[in-house]
DNA sequence: CGAGCGCACGAGAGCGCTCTCACCACGCTG
DNA sequence: CAGCGTGGTGAGAGCGCTCTCGTGCGCTCG
């Protein structure tokens, strides 16, 4: 744990260059009007003193910080119990290195935190947020939009139906549903049930009414709510096989769910595909590809979402972007699902 | 996405209170020989002006940023694959907001990354960095150590051997195998194999030793390699059962090693832990929870150690903290294990 | 051949804060 | 009553950078 040493300034690297400090400054950033020559002579400079232009005193007059908030509400909910984050976060990660900028971490912990952080975005530290807002009647996001920071959403936030300066990167889970419950149905299925995810978060809402789509007329007692977790599965398998012993087919809100389902359809002695027909939805590979029998899923890219989110997000902060035309002003995106086929269903 | 309006400076703070510029720097940052009329005056201008100092100014001369680095090395293998580091990231997390500061987190893909990350810490951006260094032949780490920032490690990197300076936060693997060893070996069992983690990364080779302590003279073919994964814990046992069909009990690296292991063996109609006893480690609560049977398994704080490992930095850190005594100098911290049993042994 | 223009560079201000130091008004001692 | 702390406050420098502006130079063109 050592201290660090005394940095060279940019005074430095234009003493040792025989240059002024603009010339440097230029030379640093991208070197646009500088004869070659004397790039050369500071680039040579800048090595040999090791310089690293300090952040700080940069941010300072351009009140730029190249640095993005991810803010996570709650992560004790969800979050953390599947891989569903992380690999958003990585896709974001991602692209915010190939634009260098900064990834900082939020992570909120009941009410007293969303001031905390609303503060924090207030404050300025950041250029932009990307935030996770995983409940409707999550305070955070209005918080934040007010806030005044440039704002990107992970799935749709629950009010924002009707404000069209909301941005956001959703899957078509309305879609998606569809075309799983539409694959049921093509397997000859009848009893179609669906086990909901957390009915607070839109990304289980919207499932639903995809499920619902199809499925008009369906019997109410086919739906069973769950929480996105394997034991909500199955519990809700548990009391479908109760309610509606002939059930043929069995939509799942996630893969964690599916598995919870799978399980008590096993123990029940019930085959799948053969007796009742299981989907998901993700393709959380680890998870779907683990199960008995493995899991015919609908796959939304959650890699890419969160490569998207930052994108949007950093295409807004960009000062040079064109503000008419394509990719002008972002506006949100929802990306396709894709219905993967394996044994389940 | 709305642009961020012109923010309050301490001037302007400083005018509307009718103090100068330093009293209200002075309340600002503690109040500490302000009358107390003054520190009121001070306040109530703040809250009324709404100001949010311009941190970016503060770590200009103060050359501190209070935030700290959390360094993830190759997401891709295996952090991604389970809740293991998203735990301990919440415990950093809530540990360093605590201490108010800002979580800048920097994931590695590939070499290209390393130069990167390096350059950034090197870079004076941060005023420590947390590191998980997965793997034995990282260089990662010790760049970090050379870049001169002070550093706490998760997980003892494998090259820390006699090095003293090196600061991490580790469980104690090796007395927690020989736990879950010895409890295989007091239930009566003798042929006790054991499916190893990924070898390059300490926490599974302290494994492997812990279990050697205890089976002093264990059959080589009782150890089969995997990689902490539910696939490889499959494949190893697959191998367990072909090599030595009369092993009577397994103890596996982690709980998703173990859960594929209990997959194979129910499949080959082992009864667990009847026919075969079985053991985990970390547990995982939604995987040890949901296997069948419930996993006996090794417990380890995860989200403490995060917090430790903060904990730790911070002090460090700190430039008021005592140099000498009782919690000088941070020096690495080794977790205890307890033996969590469920059913499964 | 001189006026005009553009390009490359330097000078200098200033971003918002902290921190040292000088100052002043007390109250105390001798 | 002079002298001397002492504690509260303000003035001002300066952290390291960017960016505007002005200057000098070489070039073109009338």
């Amino acid at each position: 744990m050592t201290d660090t040493a005394p940095r060279p300034t940019l005074e430095a690297v234009a003493a040792r260059a025989g240059v002024s400090r603009a010339t440097v400054s230029r030379v640093v950033n991208g070197g646009d009007g500088v004869r070659d020559v004397l790039v050369e002579r500071v680039r040579k400079a800048v090595d040999e003193l090791g310089y690293v232009p300090n952040q700080a005193a940069r941010s300072l007059v351009t009140r730029r910080h190249d640095a993005v908030a991810v803010v996570v509400a709650e992560p004790e909910t969800r979050v953390f119990a599947d891989p569903f984050f992380a690999l958003q976060l990585r896709g974001i990660s991602k692209e915010l290195t190939a634009h260098d900028n900064q990834l900082v971490l939020l992570l909120t912990e009941g009410r007293d935190d969303h001031a905390r952080v609303g503060r924090y975005l207030a404050g300025g530290h950041v250029d932009g947020a990307l935030v996770f807002s995983l409940h409707l009647d999550d305070p955070l996001p209005e918080l934040i939009q007010r806030a005044g920071v440039p704002t990107v959403f992970g799935g749709r936030p629950g009010w924002s139906g009707d404000r069209r300066d909301v941005v956001y990167v959703d899957s078509d889970n309305r879609g998606g549903a569809r075309d799983a419950v539409r694959h049921l149905a093509g397997l000859g299925r009848t009893r179609i049930a669906h086990i909901t995810g957390a009915l607070d978060q839109t990304s289980a809402a919207d499932r639903l009414d995809g499920y619902r789509d199809v499925m008009v007329d369906a019997d109410p007692r086919l739906i069973a709510e769950a929480d996105f977790t394997p034991a909500g599965g199955e519990r809700a398998m548990r009391e479908l096989l109760e309610r509606c012993p002939d059930v043929d087919a069995v939509f799942a809100a996630n893969d964690l769910t599916a598995a919870g389902a799978l399980r008590v359809l096993r123990a029940r002695g019930r085959r799948v595909p053969d007796d009742v027909a299981v989907i998901g939805f993700d393709d959380m590979r680890p998870v779907a590809e683990q199960t008995d029998p493995p899991l015919t899923t609908v796959r939304q890219d959650i890699e890419e979402m969160g490569r998207l989110m930052a994108r949007l997000l950093l295409r807004g902060l960009d000062r040079d972007a064109p503000r008419e035309g394509v990719g002008a002003i972002p506006s949100s995106v929802v990306l396709p699902t894709t219905l993967v086929r394996r044994e389940s269903a």
